[in-house]
DNA sequence: AATATTTTTTAGATTTGTCTAAAATTTTTT
DNA sequence: AAAAAATTTTAGACAAATCTAAAAAATATT
């Protein structure tokens, strides 16, 4: 049901499928960018994916994933997220480090490997950096969660995720004792450059920079 | 210090070493037909592994692994035996169904995954076939062990490994509740077809055919 | 609305790993 | 030792995935 992929189609339909979801429409320019490549490879696969109806696709328009290409997607997601549980909880990993090997595992094509590693792990809901695992129908739990940057003063709120794996941010996060699960509520917000200061229990009070605030989603308590 | 290999240099590393390790050398037709491919790229590969200094190859002549090969077909080895152990003591596979699944995840290449697997399992030295596994340095343990054909009658045995993994071999086995660690003596040698048939303990005797007894070693006890 | 700029696509080349068909070499048989 | 057979290599082609450079289309600017 689901067809033989390429390493390459996988993680242009990975890449496609996060950028629909972060910025709701995807162009050749930007999937360039976040590839690593260059536009004219971009296209070649597009059209490639196009034939194989995983993509609707036409020239010098926006495109988006099929149907087939979503559910496609989301065994990937399910894979990588399901694996960086895996490496966290089991082996011992950093939150930060699990990224990139993660990447590899999510290539491997066994379905009943992830099944049983699902199973393995007690079915979880949720990875090391907050971001909901899809279930074998695809299906994942919503959380309810806002930006840093929009929480009110004074209101409990606990990490829910981040918004990127870069090791830059995870490695910041870890220097600021930051985690997911971590209880914090904001204490002053300053125009000067938009930087936060929130209080962690039982901790001296900490700046939070606006890139970083922006990156942060929070579960209001 | 070991340079990044294709997937398709890392198969043809490992199978050069395990037809090295049954067969003493290795040829071009061999190795094609153990990798299913023709004798033609055979030998595009082993010029591309030579200008490596991954192999002893001399147009025409027999070649083996150089050092630097033979280090890397024991990484190879050792990811792919880790990761059968794993998915039958962990996963709960059946260790018939473990073998092509291993073959994808041999390839990840993350060091750190390797040495934190191996710890997670608690540095087991023999996989679900009863292979060695390999360490960190490529060291092995090496079990005495003899072809079932070469035992003698009424001595006590311990099947200890299988001379392959091949899914219908492993079948076999299964329908004769033989595994490894089953515990069994000879009883009778018939000359006729070499069939052998043994005795495990409070079972009916059982016949082996000649094939199945060259595939089959015991660790006399 | 015409021009400039940006984005995207096409055309053609390159690398990796494979193939077929033919040539070269080695091994076996007579 | 010559001929036959088997093995191995070379030569040339192909598909996948990438690239560069140039052309085409869309978008933004004046």
């Amino acid at each position: 049901m689901i067809p033989n992929l390429t390493r390459a189609e996988e993680n242009y339909i990975k890449n496609i499928y996060h950028l629909q979801q972060s910025a709701g429409s995807v162009n050749t320019n930007e999937l360039a960018t976040m590839l690593g490549a260059k536009p004219a490879s971009i296209t070649d696969m597009l059209k490639k994916l196009k034939v194989k109806k995983l993509l609707q696709y036409e020239p010098y328009k926006e495109f988006c994933l099929s149907i087939q290409g979503k559910k496609i997607a989301l065994s990937i997601v399910r894979k990588h997220r399901l694996w960086e549980y895996f490496l966290v909880e089991k082996l011992q990993f950093g939150w930060d480090e699990v990224h990139e090997v993660a990447e590899e595992l999510e290539h491997v094509s066994s379905k009943k490997l992830v099944e049983k590693l699902d199973a393995f792990l007690n079915y979880p809901h949720f990875d090391p950096h907050g971001d909901p695992i899809p279930d074998s129908n695809g299906k994942m739990r919503v959380q309810q969660q806002v930006n840093l940057v929009d929480m009110p003063f004074n209101k409990q709120a606990e990490v829910t995720s981040v918004g990127n794996q870069s090791t830059q941010l995870l490695e910041l996060l870890k220097h600021k004792n930051i985690h997911i699960g971590t209880r914090l509520e904001v204490k002053r917000k300053f125009g000067f450059d938009n930087s936060i200061e929130v209080k962690i229990r039982n901790m001296q009070p900490v700046t939070i920079s606006e890139p970083l605030a922006k990156a942060l989603f929070v579960k209001p308590l």
